[in-house]
DNA sequence: TAAGATTGTGGGTAGTTGTGGGTAATTTCC
DNA sequence: GGAAATTACCCACAACTACCCACAATCTTA
């Protein structure tokens, strides 16, 4: 079943294969809309995973990233590393899109991945760097769910 | 005879079967408004209990997120936390709705379960569980009840 | 009170999904 | 230009899930 279009939630641990291929989950596929043509945009998440935008989500941030000023160092350095590590895969009859080794190696990924739904993009995750990502986080989580 | 929809109050006993289903109770699935699709969303409570939403409801918690700037760090959280342990669960001719492995871990449930209504949301207890936390909470509570 | 409808519980089956690997086309590099 | 490596496309199978049916217990209604 299908919430809002190109909405992603849920956690699935799937595996990644020899020639660096991962599943989509099938829900997430589903929850694709068409003018997406089954592509995904595969990128450098700012946590040391990848982040996977659908196509035309990655539009959005394309357009977003050409009208930020380059005269903070800031933007500069998000433009970057955002713009530099990104490629568009589109997904095989099986649902399996392909990593680029540099993302493989940037999110230090194995045979075993966590894929997690983040609403509007798609998080893949070695299992356990998550876990101390989790760990880490554990200190500023309250004050964050008090705003909320 | 139902109250307003998608108001659910009153405690059930009711069984988790070898497949990870629970019948969502009668008189729940009859105050379902018709836009939810007869549809809920899973998610982790911030008890050690499984959390449930209708549709509907879900959805404003999810535009809420999809708000969130991907920027700051605790916002990633945040969404990460959130929707990570969420999944949508339509209910079947029987009125049943799937549990994920993972959510059935981690509040704990075995084949007696508790489905308390929550006004707005479900709540899903393992008996043992929410017994405990009562005992816990008797102490605390009568001061936390004067601010309301 | 008896008959019928509704509700909760269990299980079988067919279709879908995840995973591995093979082959042909394409690209890269010497 | 040709060989090696890489990539894209296809097929096969096992595991899982969604859907369906069956039955017993409870509630409703005449």
């Amino acid at each position: 079943m299908t919430l809002t279009n190109n909405t992603f939630i849920g956690e699935y641990a799937y595996s990644l294969d020899s020639k660096g291929r991962v599943n989509i989950p099938a829900k997430f596929r589903q929850s694709l809309s068409d003018d997406n043509e089954g592509t995904f945009v595969i990128a450098r998440g700012m946590d040391s995973c990848v982040w996977i935008y659908p196509l035309i989500q990655w539009k959005d941030i394309e357009s977003n990233l050409r009208n930020l000023s380059s005269l903070s160092k800031i933007n500069r350095t998000f433009v970057r590393n955002t713009a530099r590590y990104a490629s568009p895969s589109t997904y095989d009859k099986q649902g399996r899109i392909t990593l680029t080794p540099s993302l493989i190696d940037y999110a230090g990924l194995d045979k075993d991945v966590l894929i997690v739904g983040m609403v509007n993009k798609i998080e893949i995750w070695n299992p356990t760097r998550l876990d101390e990502t989790d760990k880490q986080n554990l200190e500023i989580d309250p004050a964050a769910y008090d705003e909320l």
